[in-house]
DNA sequence: CATCATTTGTGCGTATGTATC
DNA sequence: AGATACATACGCACAAATGAT
């Protein structure tokens, strides 16, 4: 009732904050439950739950129903390499069988309404929402053709998105055997007299909406990693765009180092970090 | 009471949320009052609010005290370059002089407690913690020297951070005066015998603590983006590690193009995004 | 300038459901 | 089966910010 300068859930929040950080409860060990913890603070039960919440939030606890809340390990971050030669199509099912993606696995895709042949890829053409039709240079609207998979990887423990567009006036007589066909294939037409392409990686983040969070099994409040790859024609035109989303908390991308000089001595860092890249683009 | 298959409070973020994304509720406008969307769903106040903040954490709205919950507009998003040759120290209080870096001011440093010559930029001596030690190969509290600004933007309207560790047994007789003297003195020290040096750049995301947020102004509930850059020497010896950190929702990072044809073509489509560059690294 | 209605922020007490051990 | 712990939900009260009167 009485006002203090900062809300109480901010002090409790603090508080726990800090013997986290400072290692009195350390990973994996479980704080004390709301109610003790609302004893503690002497303030009721529904306060020390927004103390949690902004916790959860910050990426420091886990909260398991039935059995507490308890402190988060700091997972590893694994490496994806972005601007490496040859780029291939890694939306076609046929990236599968490379040896590049080593430890991935094609996750079905959770559509009931699903053909059956259709459930570890999806390929359709559809209108470009507003911001894929940015990222493309098209008039939002503009019939593209999309490939969608999920794969998961067992070192990581979770599940990435990889989408696929395409402006659809590019392959117009392309059918669906012909999108999952062959590797590149798709590549190989649209570079046939556009030649020679160009790519541009971008990388940014945001949080992920509801059913994004549970189709990626990411952690109520963690952001999602966003990887762009867009292919230009010769003449400035965009091919595709691919995009890649994953828990931020999982990954972390890295460009390939161009020294100026050519002297191979670069591979001396790279190597170090070896054991961690876990998928090249 | 009755007890739903899903939560009340997920219902009407999700009645919400269709209601935003499919422009029901544009950019800006204000969303019915907690009151009246707790009558309109016939649910009490807490429960819409669990729902609000649902899609605050999703970035789609705003509240705001004392005059309401309004839909987010979608701000741009600005680029990033990474890869740049040839490699300055941005860390350095110098870099401000260059033209490379239009349109960013140096922010003062919101500490009471610091000496008048360090507002816009300090430099010291401290123990690593765990994260930037593994990051820079060290042991957890091996003394580096560190030092650390922040920017603002104009056009961006936020601030970023920029840090720089430096293994202090490789500068040892460095004083603040030469730390923040001329643009690369230190990095033309460090290369002095261990080059030629290269570099990573690695890109991830994570989402900000609380004095994080206020330092950078970041909305509640929006992730970080955090750029690091590593110096290596010849020898693979981390020389110096750079991390940038700024609201992901206002930046995105791109690398500079190696197409593997000696061809200038390239420049096609980095001319078309040139305008939203807003940082080279 | 003060006042008032509106709107969100904080906090308590309570009740019941459900997962876990 | 029972104890414990978290999840959902309601109703209420008051504080604080805002904008209009």
């Amino acid at each position: 009732m009485e006002v203090e300068a900062t809300p109480l859930w901010k002090v409790i929040a603090a508080g726990l904050r800090a013997d986290i950080l400072e290692a009195r409860y350390t990973p994996g060990a479980p704080l004390p439950s709301e109610t003790a913890l609302a004893e503690r603070y002497n303030v009721s039960r529904p306060t020390v739950r927004d103390a949690v919440k902004a916790l959860v939030l910050e990426g420091l606890i886990t909260v398991i129903r039935g059995r507490g809340t308890f402190v988060r390990p700091v997972p590893d971050r694994y490496l994806i390499m972005l601007g490496v030669e040859p780029r291939h199509d890694i939306a076609s099912s046929a990236y599968n069988s490379e040896g590049q993606n080593q430890g991935w696995l094609r996750w079905p895709i959770p559509d009931p309404e699903l053909p059956e042949a259709d459930v570890y890829g999806i390929s359709n053409v559809l209108p470009a929402d507003r911001e894929t039709a940015m990222l493309m240079g098209l008039r939002t609207g503009h019939s593209v053709v999309r490939r969608y998979s999920v794969w998961f990887h067992a070192k990581v423990r979770t599940r990435i998105e990889v989408s696929s567009f395409i402006n659809a006036d590019l392959i117009p007589d392309f059918t669906r055997a012909d999108l999952v066909g062959e590797l590149d294939a798709v590549y190989r037409h649209l570079e046939k007299g556009r030649g020679p392409v160009s790519w541009a990686d971008t990388v940014t983040a945001r949080m992920p909406y509801e059913n994004e969070r549970e189709r990626l099994e990411i952690e109520a409040g963690a952001p999602i990693l966003l990887i762009r790859r867009i292919m230009y024609s010769r003449d400035g035109q965009v091919l595709e765009m691919t995009e890649i989303r994953g828990a931020a908390e999982h990954y972390e991308t890295t460009s390939v180092d161009v020294s100026s000089d050519q002297d191979q001595s670069r591979s001396a860092p790279k190597s170090a970090e070896g054991g961690r890249v876990i998928l090249a683009l």
